[in-house]
DNA sequence: GTGAAAGCGCTAACAA
DNA sequence: TTGTTAGCGCTTTCAC
């Protein structure tokens, strides 16, 4: 039923060579004749079987990715990202989500490894242990998480974190709330840190938690927050900040005007005109996108060469995280 | 560099046949020769070549998801549940995102037809005549649209809307404001008519819009809706709910008290203890693990068995969407 | 510049 | 129950 390569070719009184040179190798074949084929395969709606065409040359076209969890907001702008760039750079994209599971992960690298020509881990859960022991079995660029000679992709965390106490101590802050994400979790770590670290003389951080990651998680962590005598809360990431919000909004507690809550970018309010929620850009989107670069130069270099490169640290890039609009809480 | 099934039958000294045998119909190899070849293939690290083998029996293993736009926090979930159910089935999942496009949706079909066995569209924003047109290019599930004899799986949004209305009443709000989203898009005709149906006599609705079907659009909606002096607004998603919430305390209306917000399910705030916003559920995930289910389904009947369940009504499933816990804005 | 033939990794007759 | 053979749709030597 479907259109093969053969069709082609009889249908335009060729060989078969000369249609698949057609396409991959265009330069090769005479004008005329590449007019000729193509049109004919434009009529005939021919087009090439990618799985076949792998098998011969051993690359697939195909690219996966795998997410910790989809229903996570930070997600599906990586994937955008991902998404967008793998198209223009005609891959494929092959989605799999490991539902937080590292030994599931696992599973997934493994059964990708065939259909694909290299892999994105957003955020991956698994130990560095278990990492090294998949790198190898294909590709591997990461995104959010950093191992020891991984081509990775990050966010600034430490950036983003120093613009939050800037924008927060500008707006008359002293004593800010940090609420943790889980114990195990690296992004946790690393913006604790650069938040510790960005924490100025005239900024005290008190250090909650941990929390869950989700709405409930933020809920339960406002009455703590508050009981603290804080005056401003940076969440986790945005579900917890959403949690935070409703809870001072249940306590009564008129957010705009005396309290401040910065959250993660995920879930996309850029637009907001006077936020209720600060939200620092992690650009999601953009990391995915580069992600993909990286992947594909990786796949684009020969074998020595990309030893090489992947033991380098020129394949750390990082993505610049950048404040949201100000926001002014104190209303002045 | 990858084990082959070669690699397996030579260090097994079996013949491939049988190797291929143990994995695809393993009743047909005796139990010692099977244990023996698959304990080899173990502990080769062997693991079949997918496209290999869909070359010869025409089934790939992979199922294709199309979504309008990952960033918009409907799809996630949905394709969370497709995900998963793909998964249990054993089906890989190619992912793509249109962009709104429609031109774009129909080359991504084209593109993924050779290597999926059927695609699932999520919000296709492709027109009916587009649609048919595609049908027949590969075997095909709609989520959250109807076509004329085309397998759907469709949210209860008529229900979902009596139970939003209902709601409502039921806290004695009088006068009610449906904020509408693209005038294009089916899934706000569908929300649109659902709730005129579902306002009762004692409920009045006010509809206002088109709006941008974002959180900007929410709050340039949420100044029309309090000038209309409605005291409870129904948002066309949850990404202008958002939107109407931070609008509605920038202009110190205290929302959880006098104004009830009702949304769309998306952005996960399933746990929330006293929402300041009402969530309708229109279970996304669940509608993304049925989809699987009936394309499954679709690929295991004959040929033309298929034909004649896809003209069938039978294929358009509903999953019924349900109100999120009470939230009682007026206090009592 | 083009065609014939071999073969990628695998499954499905057909024999044995 | 197992092995042998052909061939899925394609690319790629190697001749011409």
């Amino acid at each position: 039923m479907p259109v093969t390569i053969q069709d082609v070719a009889r249908e335009a009184g060729v060989s078969v060579s000369t249609v698949s040179r057609a396409f991959t190798v265009p330069e090769m074949v005479r004008d005329e004749t590449r007019h000729h084929v193509l049109a004919t395969a434009e009529r005939l709606g021919y087009r090439p079987n990618r799985a076949a065409r792998g098998l011969i040359t051993g690359k697939t076209g195909n690219l996966g990715v795998i997410v910790p969890d989809l229903s996570n907001p930070f997600f599906p702008n990586v994937l955008k990202g991902v998404q967008a760039r793998a198209r223009e750079a005609d891959y494929a994209v092959f989605l799999a989500d490991c539902d937080e599971n590292a030994t599931e992960e696992i599973a997934l690298v493994q059964a990708m490894a065939k259909q694909v020509d290299g892999v994105i881990l957003c955020s991956s859960r698994m130990s560095e242990a278990q990492l090294e022991r998949v790198v190898g079995t294909t590709s591997l660029v990461l995104i959010n998480r950093q191992v020891r000679n991984q081509p990775a992709v990050l966010m600034d965390t430490a950036g983003g974190m120093r613009q939050a106490a800037e924008h927060l101590a500008a707006l008359g802050h002293r004593r800010v709330a940090y609420l943790s994400g889980p114990r195990a979790s690296w992004s946790n770590r690393e913006r604790r840190r650069g938040l510790r670290r960005a924490a100025r003389q005239d900024i005290e951080v008190v250090e909650l938690g941990p929390f869950a990651p989700r709405f409930e998680g933020g809920s339960h962590a406002a009455d703590l927050a508050l009981a603290e005598g804080v005056t401003a809360i940076i969440a986790y990431n945005d579900l917890m900040a959403l949690g935070v919000m409703s809870r001072l909004a249940d306590r009564g507690v008129s957010v705009p005007r005396e309290m401040s809550v910065v959250g993660f970018d995920d879930i996309p309010m850029a637009g907001m005109a006077t936020p209720p929620l600060t939200t620092v850009s992690m650009q999601n989107e953009r990391a995915g996108r580069a992600a993909v670069d990286l992947l594909v130069s990786l796949l684009n270099v020969t074998g020595a060469e990309a030893g090489d490169l992947r033991r380098g640290l020129e394949c750390q890039l990082i993505v610049r995280a950048s404040t949201a609009v100000p926001h002014d809480p104190t209303g002045r």
